[in-house]
RNA sequence: UGUCUCAUGGUGUAAUGGUAGCACUACAGUUUUUGGUACUGUCUGUCUAGGUUCGAAUCCUGGUGAGACAACCA
């Protein structure tokens, strides 16, 4: 293929590319010149928790977007609420999305925008456009109707502005109790849309110092009016969220109204929400599992947070596969877990060493293996990547194997060890099965098996056709290591009971499993969080916990497992 | 008996009036120093009834179904 002709397969592969609906807004805005063709997104997290699996979603594609059309995305903690927010979160925020591979143009708060918030406030009041309500959060509450009953006017609706304004500067100096006054947009009580009911637009908090700001502001926005007029400030142009905002772009855009000039205007676009099957995915609900210590902290690799993940195994390039596969679009479905884990596999497949770790052990003694002798094998890292290399792993008389690779009576289908069947053991030599020894329970105690020295991996011999292979460590040389089995992440079992039940019942009780394995016994070096594939049973990596004498491995996820069915057959 | 939004195989997602395609799952086969990986194949789909059009998954109308909204949360 000559050079023109790959330059002309690379345009069609782009052009086969199909654009997600988002980008399609983005690339028809740029068309029309809106904007002056600027394109700038944000991510908004409120640190109030750590970020997860769902919120990677929404960084890709507002990063994303920056990226792939020549604009800025920035990071803005829309921190207006000081009773749930925490600099802790604050921290694990940014670091989760660099750990992601992004990088924010500028670093926001919408804390910074307290006094220029209050001061357009003021204007709303002025313009007669707010008036403060000194109702109990029930009055308010029940005069807001239902979504088919509108509601009524408030009686402090009609104060007037230099009242309005009077009471807001008393709210602000902390002269009100918290709860007893309230700043309402003055807009409409009978509007189809609920949130017109003269929304909140600031309440008192004075019993919370704020992370940033402590307890300076007694009066905090609320997130209806407080969000659009952030992204107005910076001169967010495309504002991405999820689509139980829907109903909210409609006062997004009235408040931005009352006061912007020129051409310019933030444009809220929404997008489906990630779910996945069976998968705890709610803020209050990881909370809940953290403080009811169901797990061991935020980073547990049960967790489907960003950093549970990272722990658990999961490296940034398998949750970009995993985004990239299922799209954004505005139907809120649910995408089924095997999805995230064959993202995993397919990436972990390319990048981890694979290495032999005996799980459940049974003794197979190669009876005509030179006794006290012992020598070095080459095994090779990774079948799918030669840059890998080669390593050296002990062979001896006497090794482990798994229990479930012996059966005395195999079915036709086994083509692992039994008596007179011949197995590769991988990277070694090819032996033939001789026979076992019994406890008088009938429990195998040893099996045992003779070699063929000419067929030691790498010579002629070993080119013969064996139908089962299976891997070993020797019982001299192999390093014991606390094997962490995690089923799947902290997951419910029914999620349509969830409504009825306390979700912690529903909880997937057999999540985690620790047992004591066998491994080679280079892995004492091996570092935290490197990943590896225990040879067909599925990849793990090395955890934080390990110390110098005490490996801990967490299993990121199982390999495909399709012998237990032929084995059946 | 409100407003907004959505509806393509079991799941997710393309087709932007012109051949319904891709991925996951499931199943079958080929290769293989692990039955993994890789490759090949099979099954399964436009919610419904009308209309516009030479032509509709796509546009229009009516049904049906699903989700969001009634926090001094975001």
């Amino acid at each position: 293929m000559n050079t023109r002709e790959m330059v002309e397969n690379i345009k069609e592969e782009e052009s086969k590319k199909s654009l997600n609906f988002i980008e399609i807004i983005v690339e028809e805005d740029l068309k029309e010149g809106k904007n002056e063709g600027r394109i700038q997104t944000r991510f908004p997290p409120e640190p109030n928790g750590y970020l997860h699996i769902g919120h990677a979603k929404a960084i890709c594609l507002d990063f994303g977007i920056a990226q792939n059309y020549g604009g800025i995305c920035n990071l803005r903690f829309d921190d207006t609420n000081p009773v749930k927010e925490d600099v802790e979160y604050v921290d694990s925020i940014q670091e989760d999305i660099q750990w992601l591979g992004f990088q924010w143009k500028n670093i926001y708060y919408a804390s910074d925008y307290f006094q220029q918030l209050w001061d357009l406030a003021v204007r709303f009041i002025k313009e007669g456009k707010a008036y403060v309500d000194e109702q109990s959060a029930e009055d308010i509450a029940k005069q807001k109707g239902t979504p088919t009953l509108p509601g009524t006017n408030s009686p402090y609706r009609d104060r007037s502005v230099e009242e309005n304004l009077q009471l807001f500067e008393k709210m602000s100096a902390g002269e009100i109790a918290e709860g007893a006054m309230v700043l309402r947009a003055k807009i409409d009580m009978a509007s189809s849309n609920m949130h017109f009911r003269d929304p909140i637009m600031y309440r008192i908090i004075t019993s919370h110092p704020h992370h940033r700001t402590g307890y300076k502001w007694k009066v905090y926005p609320m997130y209806d009016y407080a969000h659009g007029q952030s992204d107005y400030f910076e001169g967010v142009t495309h504002s991405l969220c999820t689509l139980e905002f829907e109903v909210h772009r409609p006062l997004y855009n009235w408040f931005i109204e009352q006061f912007a000039t020129g051409n310019y205007a933030p444009h809220q676009t929404e997008f489906n929400r990630l779910n996945i099957t069976y998968m705890v995915m709610s803020k209050r609900k990881m909370l809940r599992l953290v403080q009811d210590g169901l797990v061991r902290g935020w980073d547990d690799p049960r967790m489907p947070t960003i950093c549970g993940l990272r722990r658990r195994g999961y490296t940034p390039e398998s949750i970009h596969k995993f985004i990239g596969k299922i799209g954004y679009t505005k139907f809120d479905g649910i995408i089924d877990i095997s999805l995230l884990e064959h993202s995993v596999r397919e990436d972990l497949n390319e990048k981890a060493i694979r290495v032999s770790a005996v799980l459940d052990p049974v003794k197979l003694v190669i009876t005509n293996y030179p006794e006290g002798e012992f020598e070095m094998m080459e095994a090779v890292n990774n079948p799918e990547d030669d840059s890998m290399g080669m390593r050296q792993i002990p062979f001896a008389k006497e090794l482990y194997i798994e229990r479930e690779d012996f059966m005395e009576d195999a079915p036709k289908k086994y083509f692992r060890m039994t008596p007179g069947q011949e197995v590769r053991l991988k990277s070694a030599y090819i032996v033939k099965c001789t026979g076992c020894k019994k406890d008088e329970n009938g429990n195998i105690l040893e099996v045992y098996a003779e070699y063929d020295p000419e067929t030691k991996s790498g010579m002629p011999e070993s080119n013969r056709k064996v139908k089962g292979t299976i891997h070993w460590v020797t019982v001299q040389h192999a390093l014991p290591a606390e094997v962490r089995l995690y089923d799947r992440l902290f997951s419910i079992e029914n999620p349509g009971d969830e409504k009825e039940k306390d979700f912690t019942e529903l909880l997937n009780p057999g999540s985690l499993k620790v047992i004591t394995a066998y491994v080679e016994p280079w892995l004492k070096g091996a570092k935290t969080l490197q990943n590896f594939q225990f040879q067909r049973i599925g990849y793990f990596n090395v955890d934080p916990d390990s110390t110098p004498d005490k490996l801990v491995f967490n299993r990121t996820v199982a390999l495909k497992d399709s012998w237990a069915k032929e084995i059946k057959k």
